[in-house]
RNA sequence: GCGGUCGUGGCGGAAUGGCAUACGCGCUAGCUUGAGGUGCUAGUACUCGACAAGGGUGUGCGGGUUCAAGUCCCGCCGACCGCACCA
């Protein structure tokens, strides 16, 4: 009787599926229970083992989830806007839709193949009017709320795709997807207020169980400093506003910087006597990518505006101002009084350019580095703030600031708002008219879902217009407040934007008459456990984390967090190490491994690859023993003994394997699980089995590999569908031995172990110790001065000697 | 530089402060097989010792706490991930 993975697979497959064993309930007499995955972007590329990781975990939560009795909601869906699917269309010519359906169709089959347990009669996709229309009405309430708005700014735009990016796209400088080189570009764009959501970002951290890499990686990008804002008084009668973190240190401002950007050197060019210098500074700046900008720790670089000063309002002092591309228009003010003696940047622009460095906080050597301690220093040549510590410092000056008119507290972000619009095609639209009289007019509600109209060509255009733009007839329209003519907004919305909202979705999936119905809402959310790749904690996550802020604010959903609990899985790597590529040659396909060894040995052994949490390389080899241990189960079934008792030889073990193997799904030891189930099956290859223990295997082992625990259930003859028999209690008592073997140990070395009855009492203990012959050896003739027993551990002899120090 | 994670056999990796190396891969030997890229059994950290009995040493390095440290504390070294001229 051979174990015929692939008959036993694509049987159980049609079988469940016949049944409908994974739809979510609904049974309000049931507590609920949300498992997401992160939903794939279909690819023509397929379904990867690095997707295989994620969806066989949550499958094997999800799984267990219904057998402890929750309704749960475990859901699939795409997110099948976005550029690949667009750049494929252009090249082989056909529509984006047809792409994605094709990719979508062939997803779902791989998909199907891993016997995930995915309820797919809540499927959504991110390009379907039916789901997009909602995306559409958030966009406007966000508008209606103020939280949309456009602006004419610099932008990062992707050379090749020929699109703006966010700021989270943009990685070392280059575009994120397709890694060609990212310059600035000034345009006109729709941007999201994420940043009035920074501080509720970031307080309610508190309030979800992220690891703690993930919370880490969030607070750095919202990036939260305290500090004030300082008004400089300049020689031409503007006033100069900085931002500094370290008012303390005002004594100390030897000079200013400026960025390229800032308003002032446009506004001055005519004041300075070296005008022309400083406006080939500010071009050669607007000029370098953001990789030149930012990549190379160069040496600091920079111009002196001559013939404008600023004075140090502390001081009274005159100082000289600089432009300087050190200083980034995008935070702050743009505008920065340098304390070289406590600043390192400041520090080595002072060196270059040979400027005073003062001593302000006592505690280092300026002149050989700039003091930055805040701990440890105290405040001189400061005049009022002589003697102080840095933190009293600050708060003093602030005061002082605040008394003359001169500045104030301030709180900063590094968070920046969201670059909403995208140049292309296959995307979103956004419900937006321009009217030459009324501006920017949300269009009417009752034109959603604002379709994508059939357009001839998708090619994306060098001026950095939308390929949409070109559709007059769908571009000329009338404006919804004056009547007047008016013409669409031709940008279309990010690929974020969809995966933004879309586990509310998943909950109500068919609503034609809101984005989800209240009550079901209250019901299923927030989302309980959470898994994606730590790639999108700076994008999607925290994307997604605003928008449900926002549709909490309004009314929508009732919990502040969309997601209660959120885990990060490892990536799957090459055989060597190295990232699977094509270029490498070194991908594994899901396909490969199901066809040759079945659904159940991937599953198996893509958790038991390693630490879930960690990047694992594949091991062909290491698959086999997955196989093998398949194998051995299946030849359980003609090795069980009629009874359908759990045997006393494996009581404590089964119990044992019980508790472990649920503690570790819920601590994402999906590796350690499997272990111990391998350890179980083969304890009953040496000791015997029954139909019993089989039968407490089978549904432990079922959320793992499900076809095969399936096929060998109703071998045995039992009713049903294993994967519905309720989760297995495990009794403390039972999970141990009647004796226990321990360790002897003579002044913490290791030196017998001995069998005595569990939970033995610390005289019975210590008699079967000194009973031991090796024991006696090593204690050499000592006397035990004192002993320290744990129960069913072991127990550590301390000998006079020892106790001396010898 | 800042933030985070982490250093354990030949390899992937296990160990609520309590017998380090579970489980799997690989390897070695024996059996099975017509054959084996099969299956089974046994062994597999290093070292002294006779490949025995029996010792000793071992979780990146150096200290410390403790009856007991891979685990806790301090200081180094190294790796990986994220951010990075954020004032």
């Amino acid at each position: 009787m051979q174990y015929d993975s692939q008959k036993i697979e694509q049987k159980w497959q049609a079988r469940w599926a016949r049944e409908g064993v994974y739809r979510t309930d609904g049974d309000a007499g049931k507590e609920k229970y949300y498992v997401l995955v992160e939903f794939p972007y279909p690819s023509g590329n397929g379904l990867h083992v690095g997707h295989a990781r994620p969806y066989t975990a949550m499958d094997v939560v999800a799984r267990r989830r219904r057998m402890q009795g929750f309704d749960v909601l475990f859901p699939m869906g795409w997110d099948a806007f976005g550029l690949p699917t667009e750049n494929y269309a252009i090249a082989n010519k056909i529509h984006p839709a047809e792409v994605t359906r094709r990719n979508i169709a062939f997803f779902k089959s791989q998909i199907n193949m891993m016997g995930y347990s995915f309820d797919w009669g809540r499927e959504v996709n991110t390009t379907d009017p039916g789901y997009y229309r909602w995306t559409q009405w958030i966009f406007l309430k966000l508008l209606e709320h103020g939280l949309a708005y456009k602006a004419r700014m610099p932008v990062n735009w992707c050379t090749s795709c020929k699109c703006v990016l966010a700021n989270e796209e943009v990685v070392d400088g280059v575009c994120e997807r397709c890694g060609s080189e990212v310059v600035r570009r000034e345009k006109s764009q729709w941007m999201l207020k994420i940043t009035a959501y920074a501080q509720r970002l970031l307080d309610d951290l508190d309030l979800v169980e992220y690891p703690e890499r993930v919370k880490a990686q969030q607070r750095n990008w919202i990036g939260r400093s305290e500090g004030a804002d300082v008004d400089f008084a300049t020689t031409t009668g503007e006033t100069l506003r900085v931002y500094t973190t370290r008012p303390d240190t005002l004594f100390g401002a030897t000079y200013m910087v400026i960025s390229p950007e800032h308003p002032y050197v446009e506004a001055w060019r005519d004041k300075l006597e070296n005008g022309d210098e400083v406006a080939a500074y500010r071009g050669a700046a607007a000029r370098k990518s953001d990789f030149e900008r930012t990549e190379l720790q160069k040496e600091k670089t920079g111009v002196r505006l001559a013939g404008v000063e600023a004075i140090n309002p502390a001081t009274g002092g005159r100082i000289p101002i600089f432009v300087s591309d050190y200083v980034l228009m995008s935070y702050g003010t743009g505008a920065i009084m340098a304390v070289p003696g406590h600043d390192e940047r400041d520090w080595a622009f002072a060196r270059v350019f040979g400027l005073p460095i003062v001593e302000v906080v006592a505690g280092g050597d300026v002149q050989t580095a700039a003091f930055t301690d805040v701990e440890t220093g105290t405040l001189i040549n400061s005049g009022f703030l002589n003697g102080l510590e840095v933190r009293q410092a600050k708060a003093r000056m602030i005061e002082w600031l605040v008394e003359k008119g001169l500045g104030r507290a301030v709180t900063n972000f590094k968070l920046r708002d969201w670059v909403f619009s995208r140049q292309r095609y296959w995307g979103e639209p956004i419900p937006v008219r321009h009217c030459p009289a009324c501006g920017a007019v949300p269009a009417p509600e009752s034109e959603l879902p604002l379709l994508l109209p059939e357009v001839a060509s998708y090619e994306p255009t060098d001026t950095g217009e939308s390929p949409l733009s070109k559709m007059r007839d769908w571009v000329e329209t009338v404006c919804p407040r004056c009547g007047g003519p008016a013409e669409r907004e031709t940008d279309t919305m990010p690929q974020w934007a969809g995966s933004s909202w879309y586990f509310l979705r998943y909950i109500d999936p068919a609503n034609g008459a809101a984005a989800v119905d209240k009550a079901l809402a209250r019901r299923y959310m927030p989302v309980d456990w959470y898994n994606g790749g730590m790639e999108h904690t700076t994008l999607h996550l925290l994307y997604s984390r605003f928008w449900h802020k926002f549709l909490y604010d309004i009314g929508v959903v009732e919990t502040p967090e969309p997601y209660a609990r959120r885990t990060s899985h490892g990536m799957i790597l090459g055989e060597g190490g190295e990232k699977m590529s094509k270029s490498r040659g070194n991908v594994i396909s899901p396909n490969e491994i199901v066809d040759r060894y079945g659904a159940d040995t991937m599953r198996l052994y893509i958790l038991f690859i390693g630490d879930f949490e960690k990047a694992a390389s594949w091991s062909p080899q290491a698959v086999k023993g997955c196989r093998r241990f398949l194998e051995r189960v299946w030849g359980l079934l003609t090795r069980a003994a009629p009874s359908g008792e759990i045997s006393p030889a494996h009581e404590a073990e089964i119990h044992r394997a019980i508790r472990k193997v649920g503690e570790d799904i819920e601590h994402l030891k999906f590796n350690t699980a499997i272990a111990a189930l391998m350890a179980l099956v083969n304890r009953f290859y040496e000791a015997g089995v029954t139909k019993g223990d089989l039968r407490a295997l089978l549904t432990l082992l079922s959320p793992f590999a499900p076809h095969i625990c399936e096929e060998m259930w109703e071998r045995l003859g039992y009713r049903g569908f294993v994967v519905r028999e309720p989760w297995p209690a495990y009794d403390r008592a039972k999970t141990v031995e009647d004796t226990a073997e321990i360790a002897v140990q003579v002044g913490g070395k290791l030196r017998a172990t001995v069998v005595i009855p569990t939970g033995a009492a610390d005289e019975e203990a210590l008699a079967a110790a000194l009973a031991e012959p090796r024991i006696q050896k090593a204690l050499d003739g000592r006397r035990v001065a004192r002993h320290i027993y744990v129960k069913d551990k072991l127990i550590n002899l301390i000998a006079e000697k020892d106790r001396q120090g010898g």
